[in-house]
RNA sequence: UCCCCAGUAGCUCAGUUGGCAGAGCAAGUGGCUGUUAACCACUGGGUCCGCGGUUCGAGUCCGUGCUGGGGAGCCA
């Protein structure tokens, strides 16, 4: 007999016979001459209801099924009695494939997510968690939906680098040299004897390569892991995490942040349609705001500003900042937060930064003192995406990589696009557990990742 | 890496001016004719984060280390 899944079960419009299920116990209750019991199968937050009778010939062992026991019951769908739930299951056989001990650490009242980080293995069986694993499978896919559906071509940029990309932070080095005894030659560390007969890097980025995929199939996207072995700890950086970096040919700035906006209203227009039910226990539990604010970002238009006027709305705002704002200096999460939740309580799309701030790959405007790079800030969050339109002109951005310190001979392949056919393109990164922490409205990134990386912490 | 806060039962926490270690939930046992994070009764459960110090006496005060959390920087 084929089991069916829960999920399919609570959404039937008529009762069924010899039905099979298979799933762990949430909670039993025991009443005189039967017990509920709770199965939840991962298929989604519901439980369904058993009502196992005493006349079942293992009733003594079934009154032992604590949470997180796992069964096999075969029995009829029919309309539950009670008033928590539409349909019910009565048991005719119940198969205990595994008994829980009273040593389980999931209890049926809340834990703390600082608990449950703990027993991040564990964890996917809460009600929460199971919900922002589903929510977090629904939104990949939403994201290859939504790019196939442009015509964007997928590209798996690789995870092992040989060049440091763009120098956006510490890089995890890769290597099968012996530690303790590495070769070297002239007191460093010989890398022309490792692996890859150089020094290589776990990616940080998967731009570079999706730039070089655009200039040959137009719109393309990479969707994978990258890393940053960056020290810092606070709720909204991990050293692994999943990056969307689309990357489009013929697009300037203006269609790099119609994309953006684009994307992030579809995507959490599609949560809010496939995803209800999870959604609503973080509306719930987590932000009682959540579905207003999901609304918005669905459906209201993001103001667009640029650098210069982000800085005169701060110095206007009369607001005291720590950190002083003036033309030239990166803005800080004060000043982000400023503008995402007190001024325009909505999301932001600041574009035109001063160059000196940004990476080489940026387009420099005619001013000579901007890129045409641009920032989407949320509120709470922060910065989701960073992208730009990119340098397309070959001696321009020669002049860049030799104003900042870096070495044409790395990026030769890469300056070889813009002798070859250059043409203008514009792309961004989107932080893929930023935009979950937005959606479920979690305030810390490493409840949203299956095994979140941390300084210290890689124990799962 | 810097600043701040916290660490007491399996979990969440209380513990007064330094004076016998507590509650709720969970767990175990029993009860209850339909429950909804069921309910009622009883029972067991402690390296008060580690180390050192002050004191007649430290969960409480001091020092230090570790762990966790929040903020900052870096960024997505």
């Amino acid at each position: 007999m084929k089991r069916t899944k829960i999920s399919i079960l609570i959404k039937s419009d008529k009762p069924r016979d010899n039905v099979l299920i298979k799933g762990w116990i949430r909670t039993r209750r025991d009443s005189k001459g039967f017990s509920f019991i709770e199965v939840n199968d991962g298929s989604c937050l519901k439980n369904i209801q058993v009502v196992a009778d005493n006349s079942l010939c293992n009733y003594e062992d079934i009154k032992k099924l604590a949470t997180g026991s796992a069964v096999a019951i075969i029995g009829s769908l029919v309309a539950s009695m009670g008033a928590g739930q539409k349909w019910e299951m009565r048991a005719e056989t119940i198969e205990i494939l595994s008994l829980a001990p009273d040593t389980y650490p999931l209890q049926k009242k809340r834990h703390s997510d600082e608990f449950l980080r703990t027993i991040a293995h564990l964890r996917p069986r809460t009600n929460k968690y199971g919900a922002v694993f589903r929510i977090r499978s629904e939104l990949s896919y939403a994201i290859h939906k939504f790019f196939r559906d442009r015509g964007f071509k997928y590209i798996h940029s690789p995870i092992l680098t040989g060049s440091d990309c763009e120098g956006a932070g510490e890089l995890f080095k890769v290597t099968t040299l012996d530690l303790m005894n590495p070769p070297t030659k002239d007191g460093a560390v010989d890398y022309s004897l490792d692996f890859f007969g150089k020094e290589a890097n776990l990616t940080v980025s998967g731009q570079l390569s999706a730039e070089m995929f655009a200039l040959a199939l137009g719109d393309v996207y990479t969707f994978g892991p990258t890393f940053r072995a960056e020290n810092s700890n606070t709720r909204r950086h991990v050293a692994e995490f999943w990056m969307v970096e689309p990357e489009m040919a013929f697009c300037d700035l203006t269609g790099n942040m119609d994309l953006a906006e684009e994307m992030i209203k579809y995507l959490v227009a599609y949560l809010m349609e496939e995803c209800l039910d999870d959604l609503e226990l973080f509306a719930k539990f987590v932000d009682k705001g959540l579905m207003s604010t999901l609304g918005n970002v669905a459906s209201s238009d993001y103001t667009r500003l640029s650098y210069e006027e982000a800085v005169e709305i701060l110095s206007k705002s009369g607001e005291k900042f720590e950190f002083d704002i003036d033309f030239g200096k990166d803005l800080q999460s004060e000043h982000e937060r400023y503008l995402t939740e007190h001024h325009f309580k909505n999301p932001v799309m600041v574009y035109d930064f001063p160059k000196n701030i940004k990476p080489f790959y940026m387009r420099l405007n005619d001013d000579n003192k901007t890129v045409a790079a641009m920032d989407v800030l949320v509120p709470k969050i922060g910065e989701i995406i960073g992208g730009s339109q990119r340098e397309e002109r070959l001696d321009v951005l020669e002049t860049s990589i030799n104003e900042m310190g870096l070495s044409k001979e790395n990026y030769w392949w890469y300056l070889d696009s813009r002798r070859f056919g250059t043409v203008p393109h514009s792309g961004f990164g989107l932080g893929f557990e930023r935009l979950l922490m937005l959606a479920t409205g979690t305030t810390n990134i490493r409840d949203v990742i299956p095994f979140p990386r941390t300084p210290n912490s890689i124990e799962f």
